[in-house]
RNA sequence: GGUCCCUUCGUCUAUCGGUUAGGACACAUGGUUUUCAUCCAUGAAAGAGGGGUUCGAUUCCCCUAGGGACCGCCA
């Protein structure tokens, strides 16, 4: 069976990148029929945060990336890490290091100072007796020897054993570090496929190392390029739209965000809309690209009106109210009520939820405008408001008919009618059309802001 | 600096050696429209450069250029 992972570390939000490296995951386990599963990696004591280790978890919830089994804790397993590393030490994998910090710092430096590459010089790789020091442990990896990584995106990558340091799997406080952890952890879940972002690619030879001194069977890898920003360059914290959180806030829907993740690196012939069987059903990761890419927000929102145009109003209307509770002022229920019943006008010319919301700001954030009104609109908006007075209830035809008339009596265009009358009810020259503003507002609203303008 | 990876319209991408190099977003123009949008139609827009291999290269190989990742007792 295939078993996926997504193994993030808690120490901030989740990721656009980890969100899609999520995606691939899941996809490409249920398009198996297989497993993926969750693993918090937290042994960063300093670093990792409760917090977000909720926020990645209800992040996922949010885009329907859901895992299965329980979360797995790296900290759980820390016992079995290091049971790991003593014997890998015991079988002369590994050895004890007595280099201190200081020691090796000031060689990093030197190298540093005449630009030559930096790896751990093996002092204490084949020191005989035991010292009573402070000491780490480094797996002992052998020189000159070609090792392959066959990676399932980037094809066959070989790599010489002598460009790759003895890294250390124990700390001197007797931790394991993230390469041994991540082994063990691999192999103790029963992972099938890693995939994962580009960036571990090195560490996949490490942990290759590792796996092949315990004899354990390796799992396959599949190493994503990452995602850049617009400008070309990684995408980092500080780019205020790197987080799934950050896109969530100004309302864009998750299925959307998925869709944009799933066409981001990886196609299906020239499909470009999937739901969520769908995703599942043509997912493969054959398909996934050999190069980065750059985020591109037009898309990502052009992709979301698509999804608030086409998607049943229902689902649309739950997604807005709680985007609305979570994230706006705190509005009345019955402006909820008039704003989610009159959804399919208000979503017209909607990118994203933040968009309906503020579509929708002429019901309840009324302001006057007299500057607006001149002597020959005062005319005509009191003739249609003289007519409009004598309906009981909204009447679509009827207000259509009211405006015919004015029209034609006066020899004058719609627009001449349509734009104060707009900006009268709505303070804005852009809104729905005059009969939507009306049915939304209701007879007696309107005739209280035409009336505030003309008298 | 070392190792490794990548390179098709502005962007995401299709192309399994032979195509007028296709689609989508964005852009431009026109049409529909009770403003703005939507919608529809049309258009402009790409194989980084140089060598090979081949009857034929975007596709295979090499070099150059550009971009990226990694190089912690972080994960």
């Amino acid at each position: 069976m295939v078993i996926t992972r997504f193994a993030p570390s808690p120490t901030g939000q989740l990721h656009i990148g980890g969100a899609r490296t999520a995606l691939f995951n899941y996809l490409y386990s249920k398009n198996q029929k297989g497993k993926f599963l969750l693993r918090i990696e937290d042994t960063d004591k300093e670093r990792s945060k409760k917090i977000y280790e909720n926020q990645i978890i209800d992040s996922l919830g949010w885009l329907g990336v859901n895992f299965d089994d329980n979360v797995f804790y790296q900290s759980q397993n820390i016992k079995k890490h290091t049971d790991v590393a003593n014997q890998l030490l015991k079988n002369n994998f590994a050895y004890k290091c007595y280099c201190t910090q200081e020691e090796l710092d000031q060689k990093r430096e030197i190298a540093k100072q005449n630009s030559v590459n930096y790896i751990y010089d093996g002092k204490c790789r084949d020191l005989r007796e035991e010292k009573n020091l402070p000491f780490v442990v480094r797996l002992k990896i052998e020189k000159n020897k070609k090792i392959m990584l066959y990676d399932g995106v980037q094809g066959d990558i070989e790599i010489d054993t002598s460009t790759l340091e003895d890294f250390i799997l124990l700390r001197s406080d007797n931790t394991p570090t993230y390469n041994l952890s991540a082994s063990v952890d691999d192999k103790l879940m029963n992972i099938t496929h890693v995939i994962r972002g580009d960036d571990h690619k090195i560490n996949a030879l490490k942990q290759i190392m590792i796996f092949q001194y315990m004899g354990w069977k390796l799992p396959k890898y599949f190493h994503i390029p990452l995602i850049h920003s617009e400008d070309g360059k990684k995408l980092s914290k500080r780019d205020n739209a790197s987080t799934t959180e950050d896109y969530k806030k100004i309302g864009i829907l998750p299925i959307a965000l998925r869709n944009y993740l799933l066409r981001l690196g990886w196609s299906y012939k020239d499909k470009e809309i999937f739901n969520d069987e769908e995703s599942i059903k043509y997912f493969s990761l054959k398909n996934i690209g050999k190069s980065p890419s750059k985020l591109d927000f037009e898309r990502i929102k052009s992709l979301n009106e698509f999804y608030i145009k086409n998607l049943n109003e229902s689902f649309l209307i739950e997604n807005l109210v709680i985007y609305i509770k979570t994230y706006k002022k705190k509005l009345d229920d019955n402006i909820i009520d008039n704003i989610t019943s009159n959804i399919n006008i208000l979503k017209n010319k909607a990118k994203t939820l933040e968009d309906i919301y503020n579509n929708s700001n002429f019901i309840y954030d009324f302001q006057k405008k007299l500057d607006v009104i001149n002597d020959r609109n005062k005319t005509i908006i009191n003739e249609f408001y003289s007519e409009l007075v004598k309906l009981k209830s909204y009447d679509e035809e009827k207000i259509s008919q009211i405006n015919q008339n004015i029209i034609k009596n006066n020899n004058i265009k719609f627009k001449d009618l349509g734009q104060p009358l707009r900006l009268i009810l709505t303070g804005s020259d852009q809104a729905p059309s005059i009969k939507d503003i009306i049915k939304i507002l209701g007879i007696s609203e309107t005739i209280n802001r035409i009336k505030l303008h003309i008298n």
